[in-house]
DNA sequence: TTAAAAGAGTGAATACCATTAACCATGTGT
DNA sequence: ACACATGGTTAATGGTATTCACTCTTTTAA
């Protein structure tokens, strides 16, 4: 009966007791269910008594693996921030790795159709959800931002250091707006002027506003494909950068 | 007792029956109680109860009122509508009257303000909120749209009669998207060709983008005033009409 | 090997909430 | 004065989160 002797000194196979394992099922489980639920459901119909029918076990007993439904929902925040992010990484590794063009421009269009596949969680992670979280924790705010503010920094740097880029000098940046451009350079980690960082925000600006049209659809009624707005804009921005859309651009 | 005989055949002066007012004034303090609480604890701590405490009855009587909980948030949806029309209408009749770049202005202004001091009910109406209401009521998608739309788009359509919008000709414009701007025209009530309504969307993209960067926060821990970013915004799609930013602007 | 400790689940209890139904008081109009 | 419509009540049902006390099982240590 005892004969579970896995957990050795040396983490070499099975070093996990089989509580452990039980547990870390159960909590990936219970996870997997909250998401379907609320892509479902909405966010508001994701239940912590839902969650327990769907993985077997009576409510309370979520209380062993989250702080409440508050955690559970904190929990799957993670869980979508790192999948959203790996999302977009893979679509811009996707492509030719010395064209900037194609990687931004898959990039963004990963960043709407991952919006569009996946409403609840962009709320959670760029809407109104995102605000409710953020209010209660304290490094929330800057995970998301940190982590695809460096990922498309990390283009816009290669286009600065092949000065392809045209962007305000350091002076003609009114000093408010600098500073908050220094702030978000260095919460992100770039390393370039604060021109540079100011054209990241005006095409996030532009991007962001085209994704909340996608996914909350106030505009539905007229344009339920925003596709071709997409194309414009993208269009828009390369422009800004001084590109062209890539020929060689591969969206899987 | 019974002398209130206020009910005239000739409805001039208070042809409200005394159990009219009293119902006026309930379903006016529900509402009331109903926004302060959302405003206050977010929408979704916006109960009945609550707002049966707040305004002194049961929770039962309110569905005498509304068609619950749900009612009552399309109650006060419709008077937050006309509420935030109003208040951009407003902003922009403030301005010289053949100063369209002015106008404008404001009434962007007017919108980022607004939504700013109401992150609730702009959330309600052109957020999360809007797709929950949306889904159950079909007349909804095009209140907002048609309200806000009518209002810039007779300021585009002043520009447009005036000959200074240089936009797409109607043949330049990818066919499907073409549809879809002549969706939106006819649903909206708009009288210019196609060019300057994709122009309008343009603009409302770039508004929204800033909108829902200071709504939903998720930039906060840099950019925690947004007015510098909405300097320069204004001044891009000003440009982007043949405008500049105008010397009489007055903002209250 | 065996006993203590830790972990994970349960059921019961509390306190909210929405919604419906039955019922009662009162204002309204004939 | 009387019938009726209106607007409120209480009670009941069923859903939710959360806490607590308790039990059973697994793990760990003597």
């Amino acid at each position: 009966m005892a004969a579970a002797g896995e957990t050795r000194q040396d983490g070499r196979v099975t070093a996990l007791t089989r509580r452990e394992r039980l547990r870390a099922e159960l909590e990936r489980d219970a996870k997997a269910a909250a998401r379907r639920i609320a892509a479902e459901e909405g966010i508001e119909g994701l239940t912590l008594a839902a969650v327990a029918r769907g993985v077997g076990v009576t409510p309370p007993a979520l209380y062993r693996y989250f702080n409440g439904r508050a955690g559970l929902i904190r929990a799957i925040y993670d869980d979508i921030t790192a999948e959203f992010i790996d999302t977009v990484d893979r679509a811009a590794r996707r492509q030719d790795p010395d064209d900037v063009s194609a990687q931004l421009h898959a990039a963004t269009q990963a960043v709407l159709d991952w919006s569009l596949a996946n409403k609840v969680e962009f709320d959670l992670l760029m809407g109104a959800g995102f605000a409710k979280i953020a209010e209660s924790e304290e490094s929330i705010p800057v995970i998301i931002a940190r982590e695809l503010g460096g990922l498309f920094g990390q283009l816009f740097a290669r286009l600065w250091n092949e000065g392809r880029l045209t962007c305000p000098a350091d002076e003609e940046i009114d000093p408010v707006l600098a500073a908050q451009l220094r702030t978000y350079r260095s919460e992100v980690g770039l390393e370039f002027p604060i021109g540079v960082v100011f054209l990241m925000v005006v095409c996030w600006r532009q991007i962001y506003g085209l994704l909340c049209m996608a996914v909350y659809g106030h505009h539905k009624f007229a344009f339920d494909d925003l596709q071709p707005l997409f194309e414009h804009m993208i269009d828009d921005l390369l422009g800004l950068l001084g590109l062209k859309r890539s020929p060689n651009l591969r969206l899987r």
